[in-house]
DNA sequence: AATGGCCTTATTGTCGGACAATCATACTAT
DNA sequence: ATAGTATGATTGTCCGACAATAAGGCCATT
């Protein structure tokens, strides 16, 4: 404060519109699944248009504070959905450039302890959700984007079955950004899918038994293989990662 | 396809236009920091009112692909910047209810790499910061909100000279949601905060030498502490992480 | 009782026009 | 070169309007 005057902030209507209803939702004021005031109610409430409530609702149904079931009217209050936070992400990491082998070193540091959480915390359902994961990807050795699209539901059966909530949300847009680059490889290299394979039947087994420091070091040596994968199939590991 | 018919998709206009604006945005079709064309113009070329193409503007500058930069009146193209994104997780995981533990174990997932990065990679710059950080922790013994924000920057530091941009990302909305419990715990435990000084001082030290395996198990000790830093300050580990 | 048709009302999506505030730019005077 | 001034472009906000459709109540049919 020596003398240096802070910049006084405007903010425009739908902003501070948007922030307030923003505010209600976090602190529970609203909470998940309570259904919006409609438009015009909200706007004499505000004391602004329509026009402008209408400008924040946007902003807000675009952070997923609030939403709208399929064909109905009434907004309802929403939490973000790991889908569309991983959508957001990923739409973050591929205007930064990142690259595959970026991706690849996160999904290095997230997955082997994913593994460990998961042959710990294990469950009839969660495992169930891993066994179908590798059956799909073993019965599918048709088409290499099936196959591609296999490799990520493994991935997502695992982190799920650690038990933290805050896992899947991390990785799933990591497995969205090599969704392309994955089946690339699948096609380039066919050892590879192979190899895969028998990767995801070890880690399963290790889960199923509980073991988490051989679910550890199998998931490690599958996430390690596939950088041999990538440099098989002719991808740069430097470049930036290819988006859809 | 077995004699279901697909749900026929109807989108609003707003929707559309801000669909198809995002990808030329994601293809690279305009760049970051072009400048959008005006509402007006928008408005007669997608061939739809003014108010339509402003709740699409809305909707994208939300997900941060549009910006304005301050005082100016013209839209540029954006990417999302850190900060941006990290406060948007935020939200989701709180949300979500997501405890302490389940930060806490993801911190303790991340760290550890981060560190062991961070003696790989380091860069003049990136080790004045780690410098930086460290110096003011020390130096701030007096208040424990300014000691917690000390804890973020020491991790944000290490994690930026790691050299992966994903990390930074990924690890900037755990230490938000932690802020609070760490000026908590920080307060209850007088003795934390001496460890965690000590801590600093020798992963900064093995990040500095390059010594890439004691930064990491000096991280990870570091990053194991906190729990019983927070069972010591009584913080219930099962309980939501609390919200600013 | 459950189902389907019909009507009324509430609500949203979109439009057109309007105006003040203010940013951008060119021009002028010092 | 700098500061002031005039002009046009652009945004933020408002108003009023209307078609389309979801919500909900009522009624007849089975």
């Amino acid at each position: 404060m020596n003398g240096q005057f802070e910049t006084l902030s405007f903010a425009p209507g739908y902003r501070r519109v948007a922030a307030a209803i923003a505010e209600r939702i976090l602190d529970r004021r609203l909470k998940h699944g309570d259904p919006l005031p409609p438009e015009t109610e909200l706007a004499t409430q505000f004391g602004v248009n329509r026009s402008t409530i209408r400008e924040a609702l946007r902003e807000l149904e675009s952070a997923d504070l609030v939403a709208r079931r399929r064909g109905t009217k009434r907004m309802v209050v929403a939490r973000p959905a790991a889908s569309r936070v991983a959508g957001r992400l990923r739409h973050a990491f591929a205007l930064h450039d990142v690259t595959v082998r970026e991706v690849w070193a996160m999904l290095e540091v997230l997955e082997p302890p994913a593994a460990e959480a998961a042959a710990l915390a294990r469950t009839p359902a969660t495992l169930a959700r891993i066994t179908a994961a590798v059956a799909a990807y073993q019965a599918d050795h048709a088409a290499a984007p099936a196959a591609a699209a296999g490799v990520g539901e493994f991935f997502r059966a695992v982190a799920a079955a650690g038990g933290n909530r805050i896992l899947p949300l991390m990785h799933e847009p990591l497995l969205q950004l090599l969704a392309v680059a994955l089946g690339v490889m699948i096609d380039a290299a066919p050892p590879a899918r192979a190899r895969i394979g028998v990767a995801q039947a070890r880690i399963h087994e290790a889960i199923e038994r509980g073991d988490a420091e051989l679910a550890r070091s199998w998931m490690a040596k599958h996430v390690r293989d596939f950088r041999r994968g990538f440099e098989i199939g002719g991808i740069d590991l430097d470049t930036p990662v290819p988006i859809d």
